[in-house]
DNA sequence: GCACTGACGCGGG
DNA sequence: TCCCGCGCCAGTG
């Protein structure tokens, strides 16, 4: 059980365009209750998501990560230029679950589980 | 081993 | 819908 492997394959299947949250990451992985552990790994760097790491958001749609950024508002545009709408909250910049998150169906959990088990992580 | 931290989540009001 | 408080758990020193 390889957490930051799981991570990668994980992060690199959330679509163009849409948006995942951090549980949803987790729980994909097949590791509930590790929100804040696929926080830590974006901010590391761990998890080879350097590329996807602007789709991850918190379960709210709040782009949380923000500081984490070189610039503060580099999430935002990484996420415009994918067309993804990012409005300004008293909360902070936020994008609409309903509309940009990414709905995952059971097969695709499925899926995922059963390529973690071929690669053994 | 212990205490503290943090790109978080959720249930209740 | 929003706000609040508590729960969570790998890392770190």
């Amino acid at each position: 059980m390889d957490f930051y492997k799981r991570m990668e394959l994980v992060c690199q299947r959330i679509p163009r365009g849409k948006v995942a949250s951090y549980g949803q990451i987790a729980l994909l992985c097949g590791m509930p209750r590790h929100a804040r552990q696929v926080g830590y790994a974006l901010g590391k760097g761990l998890a080879g998501a350097e590329g996807v790491a602007h789709r991850i958001v918190n379960a709210r749609g709040i782009l949380s990560g923000a500081a984490a950024f070189e610039s503060p508002d580099l999430q935002k545009r990484l996420l415009e230029q994918e067309n993804v709408v990012v409005e300004w909250t008293k909360d902070g910049w936020r994008v609409d679950m309903r509309q940009f998150g990414w709905h995952n169906t059971m097969e695709e959990a499925e899926e995922l589980y059963a390529l973690f088990q071929i690669l053994g992580i």
